[in-house]
DNA sequence: TCAGTATGCGAGCGATAGCTCACAAATGAT
DNA sequence: ATCATTTGTGAGCTATCGCTCGCATACTGA
């Protein structure tokens, strides 16, 4: 079922219309890793859908770990891409509206393609694309340290390292939960929610934290 | 990759040396699993790593799929057992109280065999055993909600169900990326930490839950 | 002792997976 | 028009998979 692991693709160089090959075999793998799974989702069949054959597949891939990784890295740049865009202007402002607009960026970086990101996260196995995705954690866990120690003052929190992980874990499980199992808890009394989750926590409860009240709805994440 | 799905073992009675074999069975699952992931754990070399004929394995498992759930099943089955011996005491304490010791309880629970627990998690494709997984998630939500009920006047969040999935989530996210990633955190300091996010959300910031400093720590969450 | 049953075995079947390679078509430079 | 290079093709190889089935062996009660 699983084969050897070439490192480089058969040929390197991507000019004029073979882009459009490589295109439609990302978008193609796209479709059926979310229909099918990583186990159903055969080179064979990837390269049908995509118009291709698997000649010109294995042309661009080296093997389906790696066009998988391929789709992760991809996937991976779109969402820092909508962070990055945004990052830079947050910094300034006071703890609560910093939180809350890196929490409603959080929620716009996971609905990118939420189903492409769901197989991702839940299906694909060890590859060494996994990393790619530990290390995106690890530099926002950095960040988020760093910003720490520069409001250090006006929190409660003692152990910065502990508070970064604990405040990404939050954010990210959240976020990940609502997107990938209940979509419609999303919205603005979500983002509210998680903000006032972390303010409070971080500043031990100041009192301008105090929530609007938010509509009713059922409660049940999935992992 | 994929066979038919049979749906009742070819024999159903245990008896005597029999348990064994099983026993044996399910013990190499768990190794080949945790070593090699679900597509490499091959039914063949489960029942070499047994000790077993793959005749005999699948007298007691119809499938590869049927194996594995067997294997969900059981680890569920000893993490609820964690759970419900405990979980009985904890109604009647303040909420501080309440909150940490269901928080140790849930690292206690997770820390049953951490490494199959990942696979099972991380690898393990939509088998019939995930709504198995799902259901026992909808179950502890239902009943954080119906505690959160009972506690209504002291609390600050005004939408129990959002409140009970929040709860939950950030939970079993700290508690499972803790366990799975970071197992050095786990300890005192971290049930603290976790115990003060949640008090704080939930009550809006109590006194008495200024947390004691905790020491140095790296911090780095997986997803 | 000996039939009858529960348990265990493993060669091998059909299916399908990942992937290769010899070749053909398209493209671009001259 | 010619040729060199890039790009595309798909029949088919080998490996391995999940799983079956006819048979051997161990155990049980009479």
């Amino acid at each position: 079922m699983t084969r050897k692991i070439r490192t480089k693709p058969r040929k390197e160089a991507l000019q004029e219309r073979s882009k459009a090959t490589v295109d439609a075999i990302l978008k193609a793998t796209t479709r059926i890793l979310v229909k099918d799974g990583y186990d159903r989702a055969s080179t064979n069949k990837i390269a049908l859908a995509a118009g291709v054959s698997i000649g010109s597949l294995y042309q661009y891939f080296p093997s389906k770990e790696a066009l998988v990784a391929a789709l992760v890295e991809r996937h991976m740049s779109e969402m820092n891409a909508v962070i990055q865009a945004e990052i830079g202007r947050l910094m300034g402002a006071p703890i609560q509206e910093t939180v809350e607009s890196a929490v409603r960026l959080m929620v716009e970086a996971h609905s990118v393609d939420p189903k492409l990101h769901k197989v991702l996260v839940e299906q694909v196995p060890r590859i060494g694309a996994l990393d790619r995705i530990e290390g995106f954690e690890a530099e926002v866990t950095a960040l988020v340290r760093h910003y720490l120690e520069s409001k250090r003052e006006e929190l409660v929190v003692r152990d910065l390292d502990l508070a970064a992980f604990v405040v990404v874990g939050i954010v990210e499980a959240l976020t990940h939960a609502a997107v990938l199992g209940r979509p419609e808890l999303l919205g603005e009394p979500f983002v509210h929610e998680v903000t006032s989750v972390v303010v409070r926590y971080l500043t031990g409860g100041s009192p301008s934290t105090n929530p609007r009240p938010t509509r009713g709805r059922k409660g049940t994440p999935l992992s």
